[in-house]
DNA sequence: ATTCAATTTGTAATGATTATAATTTTATAA
DNA sequence: TTATAAAATTATAATCATTACAAATTGAAT
């Protein structure tokens, strides 16, 4: 298995104390949180730790390949570690971003005389548990 | 056929002059512009327009579900007079914004306690104009 | 130890969007 | 038509995410 840090090396990335600990909260939380988030419960285990460092570790971290950057929310840039094929639900009342199967035999094609880079596929609606609460 | 009048008033909007040109620019213009751009079209004809009533007024025209807001780009959100189905398509080099065809057979599905109101496909990569001037 | 490059940090700037309150316009009805 | 209330528009200020920038720190290499 590897550690952490040995991935970021893979990736071209000198896995500073910064580093690790930005890509190790993605990978351990899958809330597809924002930058004050990640910033909010890092800051207090690095106590110089600055919010621009957290937009340039995750800002390499897409560069790289290691972390998908998300538009579903319109306030606010979203962070995904996961880079397997799946897609995402933003609840339109808990704002909560949940992960969602790639649809079944979906292929996203292009004309031909574009290139295709990435895709992104975001769903909007009410999410389980708020559609309980609904009264 | 519809004037523009007629349309906004049978989604409930009361049709002021600010309102119809708005959802007019939209109509005639399918380059998913900004705000910023819609103000900056707009602006020489409405000398009195104010950039807040352009947001009022999308805000307007997409609870009416007469507009559809983008979250394609990072930067600002994006509106569409278009309500077909399709998706889009943004460039990485000029930015600009393309329609493309729905995928075939595509049918976003979410788990069943999950209420799904609208999704969103956007593509990534660069566009065919941009292709040709590679070098 | 010294030097250079990479990284991190703090602060300021930018710019999109929203909030708020005042003003203007429109509809209604006395 | 005039008075009044509601709706819409406007101007201004506030908010807040993101980026720019320069200084400080760290790390690697000679």
């Amino acid at each position: 298995m590897n550690t952490t840090s040995q991935i970021l090396e893979e990736h071209g990335i000198r896995p500073s104390v910064q580093r690790i600990q930005v890509y190790d909260y993605l990978l351990e939380h899958r809330t597809h949180p924002t930058v004050d988030e990640i910033f909010a419960a890092l800051a207090p285990q690095i106590p110089t730790l600055s919010k621009t460092t957290v937009y340039n570790t995750l800002t390499l971290l897409v560069e790289k390949g290691l972390v998908q950057e998300l538009n579903i929310d319109d306030k606010n840039l979203r962070y995904d570690a996961c880079m397997e094929a799946h897609i995402h639900f933003q609840c339109q009342r808990c704002g909560k971003i949940h992960d969602l199967p790639y649809p079944i035999g979906l292929n996203v094609v292009v004309p031909e005389n574009f290139a295709l880079h990435r895709s992104e596929i975001s769903c909007y609606g009410i999410c389980d548990a708020c559609q309980e609460q609904k009264h």
